[in-house]
RNA sequence: GGCUAGGUAGCUCAGACGGUUAGAGCGCGGCACUCAUAAUGCUGAGGUCGGCGGUUCGAUUCCGCCCCUAGCCA
């Protein structure tokens, strides 16, 4: 049965370049799109600009220019990005525009209409030289909590504390560098949580059809548990974005308007091509119709995609997603992307150097259907690109079209021998679950699936040895039978390459002077078919073009400091020695326990509060239930603890330091004790 | 700490509803071949399937505990 489905990626940023990691993502929905369209599917697949926000408005300003001509800027060169990169959008728009507008405004319209927006007034920082409140990442200051310094207005990166920007000490405005005031201000609110039955019938049918993942589908059920918080979804002038219909000076906060453009993108695509928008779009036309809506995301957004989103979606009458895809982040020789390491790799700069199919293939041979991260390895890269393209596909065409072309005029047998015929038969069937491996994401599965064939035909071909028959006049005709079956089992192959690496594809398509536009196309092997001459269809990966790579994405940051303490943790030993200085750093202090008590709900925590004399008191967690099932027995003893150690955010609370224990962890844990005439808040040295 | 996912050959991963010698690709060694972009084929080395217990005639596969890694905690 042929679906229709409108499939879009998360919508980049107009604030920042496209790089490869961003390309996971779009080679995953490309690769998506075209699969189930040679599968016999329509699918719309569509994408835009996420334009607005404080950071664009911010930079434009910076550098002189208008938000709109910054995002125009972007926009063009984004575009551009994904279309060398192979990435076939139908359409790309940007979420500042006419259409984003009405349905933003229609949305918002119709959950206020049905009382599911209130309004409240919020005391927020405000940049009296700016004039203007300040988000809290455009706030820094003292964490509250570790005292760290430069730290962002919602959370400490130190010490994982949230908190709001009130709370800081010593804040200033990341932008003048004045010291924020604090100033009331109306912001209006969605009221998540009447969308929870709602949300729970969408999450059970999604999770019925496949279209959310097991992995996903926990992290909603936690969330509901936690209980669902109403959302702010307005932002003060000045602002780069839509303004409230009806509240002047006010706007609609990016995360709002953001997803909103996959529908407006939809909807500019569907006026151009004819197609029956409301059939996509509309709850009750899609529902008869029976469109689907798809979306790929990475996991960071996950909250909006599956909880806002839907519920906006619902709220309007409009259709709600049929699938959420959720993948994880790229990593670069096992490291999250660094600018210093030359890892982080503008797309542009990628294609300056490598051709986008290499990292197609690679991308879609490690992708599976899950939130797992992928890594770049570029020795794996090289390796794998070389070996399955090169040496296993591209060389069955390149090592039998010269038989063809130089005994039999380029003419493939007119009559397949019935044994070789079985061969391409079974062949077929060997490849035929790779449709419903695309489908399901299952990318790196079918490359396998393909690969094998691959590997078969060239262990045929060696068995079958045709340059031996090519020497001998009476061999002529098995020349000719197997020669053709090579070529039209790499004509098999191709069609199901033709996904990931759709360029390289076209070009093997020329040779064989025949296209697929469905994977049923090639269930028939061709018979006298004339083939155009054979040029390469890909080179083999250079290493050096790599390294360039990789120079060039150093050199075209703006001069960073040295990463100073960039920890190696990979290649470290075990238990590296460490100098007087590193001990110097540890600073130990006797704590006597003044409270310590089990912790509902941890298996393995115990509270305590310690007096550590001129450092006041401090909350430690430690993992020594099995150890001390009496906990209220260790009050009044003196302990060791590392009173500088980064306070970390626990569901409990947060725990400022770690007590000592010697033992093998569990039951065998024994505190390291101080003899009780010590004084608290001493140093152990 | 909670939740989730994962820990299988040097690397990337597959797999087993528990049952003879645990698989693939890449990489590495040897041999063969010479049609092919030094591509291809055959073959070899390499794994106490994270650790400890339990259930069982039998577990890497099921159960429990523990350790480690990653992500999320809006």
């Amino acid at each position: 049965m042929s679906r229709r489905i409108l499939a879009t990626c998360a919508l980049p940023y107009a604030n920042g370049p496209i790089h490869i990691g961003h390309m996971v993502e779009h080679v995953q929905g490309d690769v998506w799109a075209r699969a189930m369209r040679m599968a016999g599917h329509t699918v719309h697949f569509v994408c835009a600009d996420d334009a607005h926000g404080t950071p664009i408005m911010l930079r434009a300003q910076r550098e002189g220019i208008t938000p709109e001509q910054l995002i125009a800027d972007s926009n063009t060169q984004h575009q551009a990005d994904f279309r060398d990169f192979h990435i076939g959008y139908d359409h790309y728009s940007s979420t500042h525009g006419e259409a984003n507008r009405a349905l933003t405004v229609r949305i918002y319209e119709a959950l206020r209409d049905t009382r599911h927006i209130e309004s409240k007034s919020v005391r927020q920082f405000y940049d009296p030289d700016k004039d203007m409140f300040l988000p809290d990442r455009f706030i820094k200051g003292e964490c509250p909590h570790c005292h760290a310094r430069d730290q962002y207005g919602d959370s400490c990166e130190v010490c994982g504390k949230t908190y709001t920007p009130t709370d800081l000490i010593e804040p200033y405005s990341v932008i003048s560098g004045a010291r924020p005031v604090e100033k009331e201000s109306v912001h209006y609110f969605v009221r998540l949580g009447d969308f929870e039955p709602m949300l729970r019938e969408w999450l059970a049918e999604r999770r019925q059809a496949g279209g959310l993942q097991v992995e996903v589908v926990n992290k909603l059920e936690e969330w509901f548990s936690d209980g669902l918080r109403s959302w702010d979804i307005s932002r003060d002038a000045p602002y780069f974005g839509f303004e409230l219909p009806d509240a002047p000076g006010k706007f609609f906060y990016v995360w709002l308007d953001a997803p909103v453009g996959y529908l407006a993108s939809f909807s500019e695509y569907a006026a151009e091509a004819g197609l029956d928008r409301d059939a996509f779009l509309e709850a009750d036309a899609a529902a008869e119709a029976g469109t689907e809506m798809v979306h790929f995301i990475g996991k960071d957004i996950t909250y909006f995609h599956t909880l806002f989103w839907p519920a906006m979606l619902h709220g309007a009458g409009l259709r709600t997603p049929s699938a959420v895809y959720v993948h994880g982040f790229l990593t670069v020789n096992g490291a999250k992307m660094s600018k210093s390491r030359g890892t982080f790799i503008n797309a542009r700069t990628y294609l300056e150097h490598l051709d986008p199919d290499y990292l197609r293939y690679y991308l879609a041979a490690l992708l599976g259907p899950t939130l797992a991260d992928l890594d770049l390895d570029f020795k794996a890269f090289e390796e794998r690109v070389n070996s399955h393209l090169v040496g296993k596909w591209a060389n069955i065409a390149s090592r039998c079209a010269g038989f063809v072309h130089k005994f039999f005029d380029g003419r493939l047998t007119d009559a397949i021998a019935p044994e070789l015929r079985q061969r391409y038969d079974d062949a077929v069937a060997r490849l035929q679950p790779c449709a419903e491996l695309f489908e399901k994401r299952e990318y790196a599965h079918a490359m396998r699936l393909v690969m094998g064939v691959a590997d078969d035909t060239n262990a045929w071909i060696a068995e079958k040895a045709p340059w031996k028959m090519a020497k001998d006049e009476s061999q002529r005709e098995q020349l000719h039978q197997v020669a053709s079956m090579a070529i039209n089992l790499f004509r098999l192959l191709s069609a199901w390459l033709k996904p990931v690496i759709p360029a390289t594809v076209a070009r093997a398509e020329t040779f064989l002077s025949s296209t697929s536009s469905q994977f049923g196309d090639v269930d028939m092997p061709l018979a006298g078919h004339v083939l155009a001459p054979f040029q390469p269809l890909l080179t083999r990966i250079d290493p050096k073009k790599i390294q360039a790579m990789i120079d060039d994405s150093k050199s075209s940051m703006n001069a960073a400091p040295a990463p100073a303490a960039t920890p190696a943790t990979a290649t470290q030993p075990a238990t590296p020695t460490i100098g007087i200085d590193d001990f110097a750093k540890l600073d130990l202090r006797v704590g006597k326990v003044t409270v310590c008590e089990h912790v509902e709900g941890a298996d393995k925590l115990l509270r305590f509060e310690l007096d550590a004399g001129e450092l006041g008191s401090r909350q430690i967690f430690s993992g020594i239930k099995a150890a001390y099932p009496e906990p209220e027995k260790l009050v009044g003893r003196n302990v060791v603890f590392i009173a500088n150690l980064a306070p970390r955010k626990m569901r409990f609370g947060l725990s400022e330091g770690m007590i000592l224990s010697a033992g093998e962890g569990g039951a065998d844990l024994k505190l390291v004790e101080v003899d009780a005439a010590a004084r608290p808040g001493a140093t152990v040295r």
